[in-house]
DNA sequence: GTGGCCCTGTGA
DNA sequence: TCACAGGGCCAC
């Protein structure tokens, strides 16, 4: 579910508020998010102190303070990491996971809620170590608000491959998923199954700064909200209303009236203009 | 490359 | 009842 932009909310939500709060409690209905056991995860996690909330591709990094120790949340699909303010969700059945923190400033305990209801999703409390070795970390792509263009052109350039499996290959460039990878090619009127190889640099350039402007403007929207989603607060974004391709198969396109195709890339749903979007 | 799988809910 | 859904992994 979430894609850069919505787990980009979702940090910055939660970065003030859980800074500096202590983690009293680790409650654990279920155990399907914690691939390390419940016994390992509550141990390493109980009496520490949060120091800062970042993100890393699609994962969201809890840091914690003393011993170097993360907490490595992947939402997949569709999990949430929220702070209820009246107990919302707090015993669902697709709730997984319970932490009760403490702020020195605030006599009130907060809990702090995972819930997924695929239950695709990930909870680990991570040593440093062990974060570098986690394959999935180990191997994200850069970040495509950090890279600049000319190492942008370098990574598709001669690369095998479409350029939307690519885009969605975690490896290869971190933190896109479908969305935003058809809402970007849409906007850079390259279609998805074109073969990386044959984009020209210039091409290549247009790519990765539409990417960096539609990343930019999903994060100012605070994210894409279809069913699940929400950010820390609860809150659905906004970026949805602002969807020329995504979900809009067979509809006219925004641009040339032509009624949108769709198609199956790295299997998944693809939306596209056969007019507007060019090999 | 593709297809299936993990899992539940939703809408046609 | 069936297809499909913001993801990632594994086997062909």
């Amino acid at each position: 579910m979430p894609e850069l932009p919505e787990v980009e909310t979702i940090a910055r939500g939660l970065r003030p508020r859980l800074t500096g709060a202590r983690v009293l409690a680790v409650e654990v209905p279920g155990p399907h998010a914690l691939p390390q056991g419940v016994e390992t995860f509550r141990t390493r996690l109980l009496g520490r102190s949060i120091t800062n909330v970042t993100r890393r591709g699609k994962a969201l990094l809890l840091h914690f303070a003393g011993e170097p120790l993360t907490l490595a949340v992947h939402l997949r699909m569709t999990g949430r990491l929220f702070l209820p303010d009246n107990g919302e969700l707090l015993h669902d059945r697709h709730t997984h996971c319970r932490f009760l923190l403490h702020h020195d400033d605030c006599p009130q305990q907060q809990p702090l809620v995972y819930h997924d209801v695929r239950k695709f999703g990930t909870l680990q409390a991570l040593l440093p170590a062990e974060l570098a070795a986690w394959p999935f970390f180990a191997r994200l792509g850069p970040e495509p608000l950090e890279i600049g263009p000319e190492a942008f052109t370098a990574i598709f350039k001669n690369r095998k491959g479409r350029i939307k499996a690519l885009l969605l290959d975690q490896t290869v460039i971190a933190g896109i998923g479908n969305i935003y990878a058809d809402e970007t090619l849409f906007r850079a009127a390259i279609r998805p199954d074109a073969p990386a190889r044959d984009l020209s640099r210039n091409r290549l350039g247009r790519l990765h700064a539409t990417l960096r402007e539609v990343l930019q403007e999903a994060i100012e929207a605070c994210g894409s909200s279809i069913s699940d989603y929400r950010d820390a607060q609860g809150h659905a974004g906004a970026f949805q209303n602002c969807f020329r391709v995504y979900g809009r198969g067979g509809k006219p396109c925004v641009t040339c009236g032509t009624a949108l195709h769709t198609m199956k890339t790295a299997g998944r749903t693809t939306v596209f203009c056969p007019m507007c979007q060019r090999k």
